[in-house]
DNA sequence: GCTTGACCTGTTATGATATTACATACATAG
DNA sequence: CTATGTATGTAATATCATAACAGGTCAAGC
């Protein structure tokens, strides 16, 4: 499996448009430039965006909030697809493999990619009211842990960084 | 619920031997330590420790390593309390409460405190070998995500920072 | 001492999340 | 066209977690 591209701000539109997910934006837009350079990063990676994949990214760019295995499966089964759960958690997987999607450990849930095809591990901000998720730096956090990290020989291969906490649009209507 | 004293690093068995959970050291007497202390902080909140919890915390105190829920739950069984999942979850959610234990979402498993009491959302060094784990300050990398959160006017109310690596001596055998 | 009420424990049942194993279909290279 | 690798479908099962209720314990207040 090839690696994504690096990252490049000037061509992201998650470092574009950081607030994405918690401002009112152009959503179609957004969705649609999303699927396209999926198709595009995975043409150029030999990886094969198939009907059922092409789908899960399709529902999960419906907004940017993160849903369940199974309320994915749900979806597929309406549309005609398979049932049972490896057909969702399948598709979650390679979306996540190639970088346009990612899994929220605190919500066993998986969200679209704001900046596919980086290749990052980003911090999560997820509100509990409305369960949208943005995406935050993670490597200053990162950069943190790892002076503990060293000062106890540990090895650090993948960090998990999640916020939870309430939006500005939910913060408002409390 | 009364809160946790504030923490206290001159008193703190944690704070005083930080690479605990990676290094030989005299784990009988960390154990009892740790269980003398369980003992004083509920007394002082006037929560109890009732059987089945100091159980759970024993079998939690066994090693500096993560436990499931049903793991604990066999151990109980086989010392004669109820075997149901309630039995060990309930007693894990007390122990995580008065801050004598902590959740491991990454996964899903449950491993004592090394700094009993001191109401701390501490970040966690988890060994994909071992399963180890130690803990490590979570101030820094907050502060980090804090100024982002607070550009996206996100209110952050709870992080998690989990780091999967490898401890030093699962290190030195490969 | 008895009642009452809070809290703890046990148990049944069920729900939610995730993986293994195997069969079938399909694309592409040779 | 056939062999090969990859993707999908399906059944069965494993793993993690909670709801709902029944019964027991214990101490405060009468
Ligand atoms: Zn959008
Ligand atoms: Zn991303
Ligand atoms: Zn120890
Ligand atoms: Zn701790």
């Amino acid at each position: 499996m090839p690696t994504p591209a690096p990252h490049n701000p000037a061509t992201c539109p998650g470092c574009a448009a950081p607030d994405l997910a918690f401002a009112a934006h152009d959503h179609a837009h957004c969705a649609a430039d999303a699927l396209a350079r999926a198709h595009a990063i995975t043409a150029a990676s030999g990886a094969r965006l198939t009907p059922v994949r092409r789908r899960v990214l399709e529902i999960l760019l419906e907004d940017h909030r993160a849903l369940g295995a199974y309320d994915v499966l749900a979806r597929l089964a309406a549309d005609g697809f398979g049932n049972q759960p490896p057909v969702a958690y399948r598709a979650l997987e390679f979306l996540v493999e190639q970088g346009l999607a990612h899994r929220i450990q605190r919500l066993n849930a998986f969200t679209a990619c704001a900046h596919p095809g980086e290749a990052h591990a980003p911090a999560f901000l997820i509100c509990r009211s409305c369960h949208s998720v943005a995406e935050a730096e993670a490597a200053p956090a990162r950069d943190a842990l790892a002076h503990d990290a060293a000062r106890l020989g540990f090895t650090i291969e993948r960090t998990t960084i999640e916020a939870l906490g309430l939006c500005p649009a939910c913060k408002d209507q409390a």
